[in-house]
DNA sequence: TATTGTTATACTCTATAACTATA
DNA sequence: TATAGTTATAGAGTATAACAATA
């Protein structure tokens, strides 16, 4: 155990950069002005966070953002096709084929193919789809509201322009 | 193209909740209440812009976030051991062992058993590894930097501190 | 008994390439 | 020719379970 202990900081010898360090084990240290100045580390690292306790509240960690996200789209956009919806969440439409297999195994949607354009398939949910986003989004709320409590109105108003900033620039 | 064009915010009719509206297909719509306001999206969204511009711009896509990350860690801690890493990335122990094997077959690391505590693997940087690492801070710091001007010293200074309230909380 | 590393396995998410049918 | 959907395939990233060596 005397390596692991070694990484403790209540062991650092007196000196040591205490407040920058991360990790210190062998001696070498990793000082808050590498990874966490980093504004993609820090992204990152809330994603992570994020993700995780997303898996653990929702849905028993049956339905992910991903999947959750494109049903919502669904359900406020009766009909929307594929192609949409991938051009939407910024994926290749190939990755979208599994995922609304997976909605429609689960027997939330239903695809239609288009009247007007027989290559477009129309997605559309199901009552029981329905039912199931009504929950998840309460579920989601719930989830997120756990996060936005560590903010002031006027933070997360802020916080939520910066990160848009990042992926609308 | 008829049901493209209609997806087109140029065809909506009047009194459709225009500023409000992301897609607007077959009538329906999904509005700026929804998803853009929950945190985990806009978490998620700017963390898919960033990486999608670290794997455009560093090390040629060869290299990306988690393994740069990892291979920070050894970089300042020389003979750290892997369930360290394990613990400081939150991630399991069994899958540091795989990032691990590609690291040291790029010959970046080295692998040593631990004289103290045979259990342990202690990982070093190579004198390649340490060069890879020195050119790839370069990159990763000109990636991020192309992000950090979107903002005044002010505000990044306060976006990191929300982003390490969510992971730190 | 507990810890470290490892292997096997599986699942999510995503991408590319090639194909079908439709436009 | 271009578009929408599909299939096949691959790779990154992560997790769990079971195991060996070591403490």
């Amino acid at each position: 155990m005397k390596r692991a202990e070694s990484l403790d900081s209540t062991k650092r010898e007196a000196g040591a950069i205490e407040m920058d360090t991360i990790v210190g084990a062998a001696g070498g240290q990793i000082g808050l002005d590498v990874l966490p100045e980093l504004l993609g580390y820090n992204v990152r690292r809330a994603q992570i966070e994020l993700w995780r306790d997303f898996g653990a509240t929702v849905s028993e960690g049956e339905v992910r953002p991903g999947l959750f996200s494109l049903l919502l789209l669904v359900g406020a956009n009766p009909g929307i096709a594929q192609i949409d919806l991938a051009n939407q969440l910024s994926v290749d439409k190939a990755s979208i084929v599994a995922l609304v297999d997976r909605l429609e195994e689960a027997g939330w949607v239903q695809r239609k193919r288009s009247t007007e354009d027989r290559r477009r398939q129309e997605i559309f949910t199901t009552p029981a789809g329905a039912k199931k986003l009504a929950q998840l989004k309460r579920e989601v709320q719930e989830h997120d509201a756990k996060y936005c409590k560590l903010f002031t109105d006027d933070e997360l108003h802020q916080f939520l322009e910066f990160l848009q900033r990042i992926y609308r620039h």
